[in-house]
RNA sequence: GCGGGCGUGGCGAAACUGGUAGACGCAACGGACUUAAAAUCCGUAGGGCCGCAAGGCCUGUGCGGGUUCGAUUCCCGCCGCCCGCACCA
């Protein structure tokens, strides 16, 4: 029996693909434009098949698009810069820029193999400069409108590399490569002004209804608006006034303390005279930032000398503290306390002796009676021992208070949010260069367009921990482009989520010279179709509707949102394994013994682990050259989509791929054996059909009505099922006269389509075995017709009493009175009305009739 | 703690807006072909019970209630798992 030949097949079609620049993408302003775009990769090495899922997904929409008339843009690109580079250049002495290379070669000759339909001419990488040089261009843009700036800030800082660390590489603590326990430091970093925007990105997540609802939500916690007052506390006997943020302005008259932040001007005025405040600070400081830290550290206060004025009534005074707990980054970096409607302050007030006086009454509560025990009070209720607020709901009481405060001058209605500008300053070497020169002089000076790009020096050693940049000899010494004066190179690089923020915008023209050609862009975007990982929601998503608002200040573009439609995919998983002393083995070191039991290569026994994501650290990945090999691309593909709903995670396991590609060789089969017998392309189906041809012709056309709504609402997994349904259909027809033929080719033919997007080197192979000359890929998806894709008789089922009883087959939308007759006519029914008449029947036409005896 | 999601056969799953639960597939079992195996083909299958059989009955979508002629789907209360955020004032 004849085995599909992949092997052969997939690079002929790829090559037949590439001659003719089928995915190629012009612009083309008659035809309805399509952008799908997959999260670019970093270029960490090899591919496992857990990393092609979302490209094949990609390729799946790209070539449905371009079936359906869509002129479509699919690039792909590499995520070049990045901290793993640097730390194989330490590993293995071999440079940044050859590492990446290497991988970007291998890892693009992968995608390749797959057959993804991208257009490579526009393949870019982000660590070549005519890339990053844009972005330098940008910052500097940024800059100069306000967007970008330059700041002291406290920072995860690991004492044995000499690097800052972002929040997600603390772990408990401690670095994540070092161990060593993460500082806080204060260095001078680069910010970009995303707070600039807070409102903005909250808003119009309204408007991304093409977007995971849970994505948008985490956005909107992580942007966290939260609607309050600022309130201005005096201090007995000085001139200066404490600034609170609050979003309980109602339960000022329960305030017991005032508590600042450690990195507060005022506390840090207060230091200076006071060596056990300092002290304190300290200690605080040397607590890292991270969740875990915070979580367990106790929460701490520093009893100052000061007295806070109470900004209603000037006779109360609270005690002033300097508090483990407050943020200087949220609010105003001070709080008030009000322990009884406030759990954390409630703790502080129990710890330090400090007064609970409740100022919210439960519905029902006597006021003489109610007081706190250990469980602050923070629901609704009705105001009490608060003056002019007593009486009101929670509600009411926030508006006159805020009404009282904003009269007396003693405060303002505010909005908070959590969103914090965002840290784009690194001390690495595989980065962007930030393009600024620090003059003795003239101070921070941007680098001058016309020096663009500052490039980053390829001769640098990685023998010694730190930022290589800045131990060069020679590159970081440079005149100052105004003054002249001896000045030095910003040494820092950028995070690498800058390159990410705004690549998508550069495949619109990649090879512009100028960042992108705001026609093209204009022409291309937004994306269409974003596809990748969720573990970027708010990081990468995020940064990229920032850099599109941020560009749009600064004159590039007049567009907010760069991705119309996102699709977050689930990961693949596979089977762990570990030897008895704990070391991970691969799947293929892996094989079961005569007693079935699971054994090392040696014979240990192995022990089965968790179904974990693919990852190489577990080793549990499945090789893409072993699964290409062995089954090719298409098979690979299929696996890829079926059974699993896409967002879902996808467990790899081999049987599961040796019945796809049993199926292939099904498909395979089908076409190629009758192919010779079937009439020519282009045969008129008899207008009267025999009932079984008929049947098979109406489902045929429900498959591809089915089919096309299921990939347009990304439900790839049932498209699969029932192109297999179709398939299984077509196999049982039996053979015969000139007319099972012209049916047989048209349900070969359109399965063919169908399958195209997923398995396009079978499809194309399939094609020409049924006749046709031209491709898949350049052929127009099948359609429909409305009334064969319905039945012309149809089942309905019959419950009495709400259980099945029975079914009845009637042509379509036959008339009520002759439905319940059928059903009332069906022995099942009439044996358990046993002569009475129906209390009730319910008829839903073409689906139900509901007995009720 | 707060927010969100999920729970259906041995397994992955399907079931459109409340209308025949388990499509499609994996694994399994029985059979055909074969010297044999692989491949391929045919068949069986949620669980239980009755029947020689045709067939019939009961039960079943995490658990307990509710609404409805009818609930995997809607509502209330639990249990379990997963994800995000977390001293945010």
């Amino acid at each position: 029996m004849s085995r599909y030949n992949f092997r052969e097949n997939e690079a002929k079609w790829q090559r037949v693909w590439d001659e003719r620049g089928c995915f190629e993408a012009r612009e083309d302003a008659a035809r309805p434009k399509y952008y799908v775009l997959e999260m670019f990769p970093y270029p960490s090495g090899k591919l496992h098949v857990g990393h092609v899922r979302n490209y094949t997904m990609g390729d799946l929409v790209a070539r449905y698009r371009r079936a359906r008339g869509f002129n479509v843009l699919h690039p792909m690109g590499w995520d070049a810069f990045g901290l793993p580079a640097e730390n194989a250049a330490i590993a293995s002495n071999v440079h940044p820029a050859v590492w990446t290379r290497e991988n970007i070669a291998t890892m693009r000759t992968q995608l390749q193999q797959m057959g993804i339909s991208y257009d490579w001419s526009r393949e870019i990488a982000t660590c070549h400069p005519e890339y990053y040089r844009h972005e330098q261009k940008m910052f500097l843009d940024f800059l100069a409108a306000g967007l970008a700036y330059r700041k002291e800030s406290w920072v995860n800082w690991d004492p044995v590399e000499n690097t800052v660390l972002a929040n997600e590489q603390v772990i408990d603590g401690r670095g994540w490569r070092s161990g060593a326990l993460v500082e806080k430091r204060l260095l001078a970093q680069w910010f970009l002004r995303i707070t600039e925007f807070s409102d903005e990105l909250l808003g119009a997540l309204k408007s991304l209804d093409r977007w995971p609802d849970r994505v948008r939500l985490m956005q909107e916690k992580w942007i966290g608006r939260s609607e309050g007052a600022r309130v201005l506390f005096g201090l007995a006997g000085r001139d200066e006034t404490i600034e609170v943020f609050t979003t309980r302005p109602d339960t000022l008259y329960g305030a017991s303390f005032v508590a600042l932040s450690p990195h507060h001007p005022l506390a840090q005025s207060l230091a200076a005279a006071d060596p056990a405040l300092t002290e304190f600070i300290a200690e605080c400081d040397r607590l890292g930032t991270s969740e875990a830290v915070i979580e367990a550290a106790e929460k701490r206060g520093y009893r100052t000398a000061l007295e806070a004025v109470h900004p209603l009534d000037p006779a109360r005074r609270v005690p002033v503290y300097v508090a483990n707990f407050v943020l200087m980054e949220y609010g105003t970096g001070a709080i008030f306390g009000c322990p009884a409607h406030d759990q954390r302050d409630l703790d502080f007030a129990r710890k330090y002796g400090l007064p609970v006086v409740p100022v919210v009454l439960p519905a029902g509560a006597d006021p003489a009676q109610f007081a706190v025990g250990d469980t602050a009070y923070v629901d609704d209720g009705t105001i009490f021992n608060s003056d002019f607020m007593d009486g009101l709901s929670v509600a009411d009481a926030k508006r006159a208070v805020a009404d009282r405060l904003e009269q007396s001058r003693r405060g303002t209605r505010t909005i908070a949010y959590r969103l914090r500008d965002w840290g784009v300053s690194r001390q690495r070497y595989w980065g962007c260069p930030i393009p600024i020169i620090h003059c003795p002089d003239c101070g921070v000076v941007p680098v001058p367009e016309d020096d663009l790009p500052v490039e980053l020096p390829q001769d640098v050693t990685f023998d010694r921990p730190g930022n290589p940049l800045d131990r060069h000899p020679t590159w970081k010494h440079v005149a100052c482009p105004y003054c002249n004066s001896p000045s030095t190179r910003e040494t820092d690089t950028f995070d690498t989520f800058f390159e990410s923020s705004w690549y998508f915008l550069r495949f619109c023209s990649a090879r512009a010279p100028i960042a992108f050609s705001r026609a093209a862009a204009e022409y291309w975007m937004p994306v269409d179709q974003y596809i990748g990982g969720v573990e970027h929601a708010v990081l990468h998503l995020l940064y990229s509707r920032f850099f599109m608002r941020a560009l749009k200040r600064c004159g590039y573009l007049d567009l907010d949102e760069p991705f119309a439609g996102l699709f977050t995919q689930g990961m693949v998983c596979h089977q762990t394994y570990q030897t008895e002393g704990g070391e991970w083995l691969f799947p293929e070191e892996v094989a079961a013994n005569a007693s079935g039991a699971l054994t090392d290569s040696a014979g240990h026994p192995v022990i089965a682990g968790r179904l974990e994501k693919m990852s190489k650290s577990k080793k549990n990945v499945v090789g893409l050259e072993t699964i290409v090999d062995t089954y090719g691309a298409d098979t690979a593909r299929l696996y890829l989509l079926s059974d699993s709903p896409p967002e879902r995670d996808l467990e790899w396991t081999d049987a599961g791929i040796e019945g796809i590609w049993r199926y292939v060789n099904r498909l395979w089969r089908m076409v190629s054996e009758p192919a010779a017998t079937l009439p020519a392309p282009g045969t008129a189906i008899p207008a009267t059909l025999p009932p079984a041809l008929d049947m098979l012709r109406r489902q045929l056309h429900k498959t591809v009505a089915a089919v096309t709504e299921d990939l347009d609402k990304f439900r790839f997994n049932r498209a699969v099922a029932r192109i297999r349904e179709l398939t299984n259909a077509l196999e049982s027809l039996p053979a015969g006269d000139a007319a099972a033929g012209a049916v047989l080719r048209e349900g070969l033919e359109a399965t063919t389509k169908l399958i195209g997007p997923m398995m396009p080197h079978l499809a194309e192979e399939m094609w020409q075995e049924l006749g046709h000359s031209g491709l898949v890929a350049e052929t127009a998806w099948p359609t429909a017709d409305a009334d064969l894709a319905r039945d012309a008789q149809v089942t309905i089922a019959v419950q009495v009493n709400g259980k099945l009883r029975g079914t009845i087959d009637l042509p379509r939308d036959a008339q009520t009175g002759h439905v319940e007759e059928a059903a009332l006519a069906l022995p099942a029914v009439s044996r358990l009305l046993d002569g009475r008449p129906p209390r009730k029947i319910v008829v839903v036409p073409n689906r139900i009739v509901s007995v009720v005896a």
